[in-house]
DNA sequence: GGTTGCAGTGCAACTCATTGCATAGTACGG
DNA sequence: CCGTACTATGCAATGAGTTGCACTGCAACC
């Protein structure tokens, strides 16, 4: 139950509509939290009942009125409390594990190509988070400490990365090489 | 939607009952795909009227009956056609990577707390990995075929606790050392 | 003049998964 | 004899998340 929470994340740096919202889910944040704005809005809705949100119209030129949403007093402390709870590590969940296992059964070249595929993503978004890396801290000895968070969140990024294209090398290195 | 493939896997294996699947779904297998056993009961019943498996019922002494599950021919059929079509990459979610961002407006030792233990947790799950990999595959140079995957599978497992490793000694060092 | 894309908010239906509850017999330790 | 734990199956309610759809209007391209 941590989309109320990377919510209440963003809204604390910056205010925004449900549609900014669903945009940052889209790039920095929704690296490591997805959401559709459908949810968004959803949640959005539940949040502002809560008081941890509050809202309110803005009119714009050629463009529809937006509702602009802020973070409350309520909403800080919320974030401070969950902040202070211990996460529990969430359970991997790999299909392509599940294919692994499969293959007495099915189809070993498909999984194979399957693999080449996988690798390839890896490899991109490693080269993307490389690239926010050197843009946004060229000098990771010395980063802001407002910043540290975000950094980490990239270094993390990074290290699932590496770690999956690892992965599909020593299943290719098995599985092709015969 | 892949509880289904995990389960018509591990009835390929060998047939089982729900209670039989719910036990490997604590172990083996569910280290990579979590199910619980309402799930699993639910989806079998599920898998039963598209005639992927079949149950009879067997009856025991000093213990209830139970319902055996096996895989029919159109269950391998699925089988196979599951495992010639693409796996998405799924996408991470960390709840960490959401606190990390919260830092500024959180329990910074807390969080740095919670890393600490997530580190040990991490550790204990890649030592039990290894002590598994040890034990049924000492000679990791020569595996028998139908043993490829389940040894891949436990590698990428390994990876990944290795990974998790990585992340948090990064995030204490930039964290803890103040 | 028509299509595509962006900005903006939302409902409805559905699937997936968790939590809590129900039931029932056996085995075992204290 | 009492409580706990194991074997065994399942329903009901709720929450989380996806997919599909609906409506408006502007800007840009062809």
């Amino acid at each position: 139950m941590a989309l109320e929470h990377a919510i209440l994340v963003s809204l604390a740096e910056k205010t925004a509509s449900g549609y900014d919202l669903a945009r940052r889910f889209d790039a920095s944040i929704g690296h490591f939290w997805k959401a559709s704005h459908q949810q968004i809005y959803k949640v959005l809705g539940r949040m502002e009942s809560d008081k941890w949100v509050e809202s309110h119209l803005v009119a714009q030129d050629n463009r529809p009125d937006k509702k602009v949403y802020s973070i409350t007093g309520e909403g800080r402390d919320e974030l401070r409390r969950w902040t202070s709870v211990p996460t529990p590590v969430e359970a991997l969940r790999s299909e392509l594990a599940v294919k692994l296992r499969a293959l007495p059964f099915g189809d070993a070249d498909a999984i194979v190509a399957d693999v080449r595929t996988r690798r390839q993503a890896h490899a991109a978004q490693l080269a993307y988070y490389e690239e926010s890396a050197a843009k946004f801290y060229p000098d990771p000895d010395s980063i802001a400490d407002d910043a540290v968070g975000a950094w980490l969140v990239l270094r993390g990024g990074m290290l699932v990365e590496q770690g999956g294209i690892a992965w599909c090398d020593e299943i290719l290195q098995r599985l092709a090489e015969r």
